[in-house]
Parts: structure tokens; sequence; C-alpha cells
RNA sequence: GGCGCCUUGGCGGAGUAGUUACGCAGCGGUCUGCAAAACCGCGUACACGGGUGCAAAUCCCGUAGGUGCCUCCA
């Protein structure tokens, strides 16, 4: 399996450090507020690299964060706690927040079909591992201690621009600069932020260098480590992840073990929303419950997330979301043909070959808008050229277990809707017209739609 | 200001040198007792200007426009 390496810029064997186990560590969010459709598309693929890797045979050890303290309102580390911010705004503890928004993701996961992670770690699970992994670091002789906090001091690691390309020269007018005075270097970011001695924060802890809370960036390197080794295979994020998050995990993890953090790193593109990029100032952010309101499955999302490749910088709009819609209703009325069989059992397709360039378009660097054209095709013209009940019904799961969007959950009909069906069947034959429309309308109500086709019946859940 | 990316038919979106992608929408038609979310066909797309090639949407240079990050953000 090949996937577009980060690191090294270019598409890599996926080669873990002890197949068939494969690490992977994904940031999550943070639990503030409601994630958006944004969000979601970025899960959505992870989740399907996992569903790619299961389908490579690999051994999947997954975990994901929650960051429910520490992520600031400015990657510079100024600003507001988000958390505590929420919490402000909803005059509600930084505790509630969190635990409100952490269910709201989870069962947005659950919503699209996302597989579960073998670990959802929390942020303020894991104080002590964060503490020990700055201490390391002290140790070392990477940090120093500044009037807010302890810090990181990215000059003392050779190659901290690397990752992301960083020209830092040309970045010294950007804003990063001006704030801090204090900081070494603007790049230097905190490692355990000291509480205000003004005010009662909702989340501190008590540490070496006094009372406080961990930075945003040691979280996910000392849960990362604690679950998975110092080493992991894959790590992913969202794009916007690479210049700062993730070059500062890279930085503070390579500097306290000295050994490689992470092999391979995935970054899934942003979406655009009405040719605009998704902001809080933009106002113009989707959440997942507007597209349920709205009559559109979250099946449909995860399609159209599956329509575009990762790597691209993709277009939302309700129009499109529609036609994946429909699109998602045609590969349905599809699954449902495993439970009925046609007159003619000839294929139109070859499935065995079928399956295996589906599977390769998705372990080439996750080619989803191929993998789906695949099997697009393999659903066409059944009703001319027929269908093979027993291929499809051995079909479905192998599609499912890659593309996720609900087609083995559709059941066969029951034995009493068969029978209207049978009915109804005889009442053409007599043309009794009025009786077989009324069969017809008892069975829409029911959920079942009918298409009279050269192959006799075929039935579909509307 | 620094560092990138993109520009394909109504909308989205693959392809990356020689083959009508595809989906949805639209139009026309077929099948059907009627119906269909079924089938067939159509619109003959690749920002613009140069260059290289037998051949360019696909490579190179330039221009225009858009857009991302550096600053909240998946």
């Amino acid at each position: 399996m090949k996937l577009y390496n980060t690191l090294t810029k270019q598409i890599d064997e996926i080669e873990p450090l002890n197949p068939p186990q494969i690490t992977i560590y994904t940031c999550g969010p943070t639990v503030y507020d409601y994630a958006h459709i944004g969000h979601w598309f970025n899960y959505v693929r992870m989740d399907t690299l996992i569903r790619t890797l299961k389908a490579n045979d690999f051994n999947t050890k997954w975990v994901m964060n929650i960051t429910d303290v520490g992520h600031l309102t400015s990657d510079a580390d100024e600003g507001e706690d988000k958390l505590e911010k929420g919490a402000k705004r909803e005059g509600k503890t930084a505790w509630e927040i969190a635990d409100f928004y952490t269910k709201d993701f989870l069962d947005g996961m659950k919503q699209l079909n996302m597989l579960e992670p073998n670990h959802i770690v929390k942020a303020t699970d894991h104080i002590p591992e964060q503490v020990e992994l700055i201490k390391r670091l002290e140790e070392k002789g990477f940090t120093y201690i500044i009037s807010d906090g302890v810090y990181y001091e990215t000059s003392k690691f050779e190659g901290y621009a690397a990752f992301a390309q960083l020209d830092l020269d040309g970045q010294e007018a950007g804003a990063r600069l001006a704030i801090n005075p204090q900081k070494h270097s603007p790049t230097d970011f905190a490692l355990w932020k000291f509480s205000p001695q003004d005010s009662q924060r909702d989340m501190e802890w008590d540490s070496p260098w006094g009372k406080g809370f961990p930075g945003w960036h040691i979280e996910c390197s000392a849960m990362s480590m604690k679950y998975l080794g110092e080493t992991l295979d894959i790590h992913t994020g969202g794009i916007d992840h690479i210049p700062v998050h993730h070059t500062n995990e890279i930085a503070q993890s390579e500097a306290a073990t000295g050994k490689r953090f992470a092999n391979h790193w995935m970054h899934s593109n942003h979406i655009m929303v009405n040719g605009r990029k998704i902001s809080k100032s933009l106002d113009n952010s989707i959440r997942l419950k507007e597209v349920t309101d709205r009559g559109i499955s979250p099946m449909a999302v995860r399609l159209h997330v599956l329509e575009s490749h990762y790597r691209s910088q993709s277009m939302f709009n309700w129009e499109n979301l529609e036609a994946s819609q429909n699109t998602l209703k045609n590969f349905y009325a599809w699954a449902d043909l495993q439970f009925q069989s046609l007159s003619s059992q000839k294929l139109t397709t070859n499935y065995d070959e079928a399956l295996i360039a589906f599977k390769e378009a998705m372990s080439d660097d996750l080619k989803t808008p191929v993998a789906l054209t695949i099997f697009s095709d393999m659903t066409n013209r059944i009703e001319d050229l027929g269908a093979d009940s027993v291929a499809i019904s051995k079909t479905v799961p192998i599609i499912e277990g890659l593309l996720g969007i609900g087609l083995s959950d559709r059941p066969d009909i029951t034995g009493a809707q068969k029978s209207i069906i049978a009915e109804r069947e005889t009442s053409r034959a007599d043309k009794d017209w009025v009786k077989s429309d009324k069969l017809r309308d008892q069975l829409a109500k029911e959920g079942i739609g009918l298409r009279d086709t050269a192959q006799g019946p075929i039935w579909f859940r509307l």
C-alpha cells in the first residue's frame, strides 16, 4: 500500500516497524465547539485510511486524541484557552464544555459510520505523562522558563524548519514575532503554562514548575508515545497542522527520545464552502445536524468525502451533496439486489477483476474517486444484463469494509412483503391495474419501491 | 512582505502526452398498463499567450485570475 508522506514529500510504500501491526495516531478535535463539515471530511478520510490498511491485512492500532485543555486561541501561546473561553461563553465550566462537545463529536463519528479507534484519549487524563515528557526535555536542555511558562527552545533542535519547509526568516514579518518578547525565538512554544495570578482556572494541575496546564503540542507526543511507542508508523492530521503543531511535535518528541517520531505523515487538505475556507470569521461552518435537518443522510456526506481526493482542496456545496445522496440511493438499490434472483444471472462486470482494481485504487494513495468509478461500473445496467445475487452478496461486505457507506445495513424484505409483490404480479397478469397499484402503494408506505423490468419486478428500499 | 497550491462542460470532480472518465443537474428518446430514483443518446470541457514534441488538457516559460499557510482553524 502506498501513501503520500509529508515527511519525504513523495508517495511512499507503507512499511510498518512491526508488521503486520501498524500504529496510527490521529490528531483529534479540540472540544470547545461543534465539529463542522470540514472536520468531518478530515476524520472520514482518516477512517478511510484505517479501513484501507485493514483491507491490506494490516493489524491496525489506532489512537485518536481529544484536546480538552491547553489549546489556546493563538498558536503563538497567547490568548485564552479555548475550553476556558467556551466555558465563559456558555456559562459552564471548562470541564462541562469538554464533556458536552466530546459527546457530540463521538456521536458524529457514529453517525458517519467511523470505525472506533483502539483508544480515544483525553489530554486531561494524561497530565502526568506530559509532565514526565517535559522533564525529559528539561534534562536534555531543550527548555527554558519565562514568566508565563516553560518553553521549548526550537533553535536547539536541528532541522526544526525542515518538515514544513518553513522559511523562518521570511516569517519574521508575521504575527509570531511581535508577541511575547521574552521568548528566545518566535517559533518557541509553551510546554507548560502557568496559571494566571489574578484569576482561577477551571483546569489546572501542580507540576515541578508551578501550578498550570500543559501546552497544546505536548499532549500528542506524550499520549502517542504512551500508547504506540516512541516511534509510530503513521501520524495523521489536517494540513494546517504541518507548520506549527506537527513541526513542534516532531521537535519535542525527537529531542526527548533521540528517535524518529513518526515514519509516515498523512495530511488531509481543507475543503472550501462556496469557494472560501471555513472559518469562524466568515461564519460559514456547517454542522452535521444541518445536513440531517435537510433530510440528507450522513452516509451521503461520507460518499461526498470519498468523491474527492484527500490531498486536493475540494469544494463543498449543497447541490453536490444532494448529488451524492442520489448516487448513494443507486448504490443501495444495487445492494438490495443481493436478495433478489433475477431471471438472468449474467454479470455486467467481472466482479473479481473489478474488486481487485477497486482495492488497488484505494491502496494507491487512497484514490477514492477512482475506486468509486470502478464500483459504480459494477452497479450499472443490472436490469438489462442481469445480476448474480450471490456475487453481489459476496461483494457488498468487501466494498462496505472499505467505503463504510452503509451498504451492509440493509436486510432482506419480509415474507409478507414478498407475498405482496407476488400478489401484485398475479394482478398485473390479470390486468387488474387498480389492485396492482394499490399493492404498490402499500409497499411504498412500508418504504419499499418497485420497478417492473424485463427481468421481473425489482424492489429497493426508498 | 515570505512560502505554496490551483484554474477541466450548469455544478462537482478524475485523468497527466496519443483512448467520448464519471456523478448530479439539463435536453431528447426507449422500455412500461401506468410508473420508475431503469435504460439509451446529446450537449462535442480542459484560463490566456508562447515554446518543445509526429502528437499537449497533460511537459516548459510567461500572463491573468483564484486561493491556502505564515494569524483562529481539520
